[in-house]
DNA sequence: CTGCATTATTTTGTCAGACATTTAGGGGTG
DNA sequence: CACCCCTAAATGTCTGACAAAATAATGCAG
């Protein structure tokens, strides 16, 4: 592991990269202890403040952990799949609110998406996946709920079909898709007509899961995902009544 | 933006939230310059290290950049697809490394996200998309390419499949999990007998696109992910000819 | 007045040293 | 054996300073 002084990049930038490469590449393990970070000034011949942002770096990463006191130090992190869902969220969120993706790609990716896990699920969903499913869908017919709570629900029923696949990685990579629309959905208002299709479908996804009928739960969805932008287009057209 | 000097997680990493919250929020817009960090280190009342180490945090998640000198400063950066890419395959990578995800997991994972794409592909795809396709199976059937060669290359015809749906937020997520697949793959050896049924294959998807036939093109992939497990599990299995 | 070289200023990057805080481990005492 | 205290090691934080880069301001020559 070395770094180039005379490199333009800075110098906790190098240390970070050279230590993720080491990560990466398995030369560190999970749960090894990296040097302290006056050992790690001293290899790289650079002072400690330069090591502790390099260490930073990687710590936003998750890819190390800190701890304090005697015997303390930094430890090669291992990466939890419920870590990982919250980078993924918080880099598909930004993405979408800074890349000026239209609602429509958004939607049709997420739904393209989902319909990828629905043979799946309707193979190896368990009963428990069915609960709460059914459960979401009881609380989507409260009257009085408030759109934002209509949405979590919204996101706890499609992360129960997702589940229902059985494979973390495609929850994982679902998790930001259906998550980081969240805030595009949130400025969706739902009508009391519209909450009454939203559940009718998602009561329909229920039942051909439960009869493990994947084709009628890949085409509930495809209707799910038209309904949903002829919302999202309702409204953009209400907001501008002059254009045309 | 205020943070708690008794809470019990580090200022550096309060600080970075307080900032991560206000652009994600939108308080700070894309190519929005940062207070300085004297002016940050006045704000919140720490020192300029603990701000610097606050700033590396984001910086390493791509969320802002820095540049030297006067006019200089933090700016808020607007995530670009190419660094959400590199951020994605990264996580994937290292998740899949160190959970002890099997083949068949991410294999499965890969190829539902894939059919996903296909129908979309299947309409959507341009001469490009397909020129590409034909050339990377051109250089797959070429004698003497390496095992790595041709691992790339089958990351760049399946990226030309997943691009011909048009949808950069679909190329986004696919981009993970196939990428992320690389060193996995790269374990496989594949013989001569095995490179000519994956290259034959490929070319049945390309015709099958070219012919905007979507369920030809699915069901092509499925042939491909069994015969992708079928190399793997014999592999495996020479590897542990005593197992039983 | 214009154009260019020079100087100033602002800001990040890096360093050195110090103290505070937390935690594990050792050793003494009941 | 249990409990307490002390020590040592490590991270967390602060202060102050200088280096390097890039822009802004200045002054001079034409």
């Amino acid at each position: 592991m070395k770094i180039d002084p005379n490199s333009p990049a800075d110098l906790s930038a190098q240390i970070a990269t050279a230590i993720r490469d080491a990560i990466i590449s398995g030369e560190l393990i999970v749960d090894a202890r990296l040097p302290s970070e006056a050992e790690l000034s001293e290899q790289f011949a650079v002072s400690r403040p330069t090591v502790r942002e390099a260490l930073k770096r990687l710590a936003a990463q998750s890819l190390i952990r800190t701890q304090r006191g005697a015997s303390g130090g930094a430890f090669v992190n291992r990466l939890s799949f419920q870590e990982a869902y919250g980078q993924q969220i918080t880099t598909s969120t930004l993405l979408l609110s800074m890349n000026d993706v239209s609602f429509d790609v958004a939607c049709e990716a997420r739904f393209a998406m989902e319909r990828a896990c629905a043979s799946l699920s309707a193979q190896r969903r368990t009963a428990d996946h069915l609960a709460t499913m059914r459960a979401e869908i009881h609380r989507q017919t409260q009257p009085g709920l408030s759109d934002q709570s209509f949405c979590d629900s919204d996101v706890a029923f499609h992360r129960a079909l997702v589940d229902g696949a059985g494979n973390p990685v495609l929850s994982y990579q679902l998790a930001g898709a259906v998550e980081a629309m969240q805030p595009l959905m949130n400025m969706i208002t739902f009508s009391e007509r519209s909450r009454e299709r939203i559940v009718a479908l998602h009561t329909g996804i229920a039942d051909a899961l439960e009869q493990r009928n994947a084709p009628k739960v890949e085409s509930l969805l495809s209707e799910l995902e038209t309904y949903t932008l002829d919302i999202a287009h309702g409204i953009a057209a209400k907001r501008r009544p002059t254009a045309g």
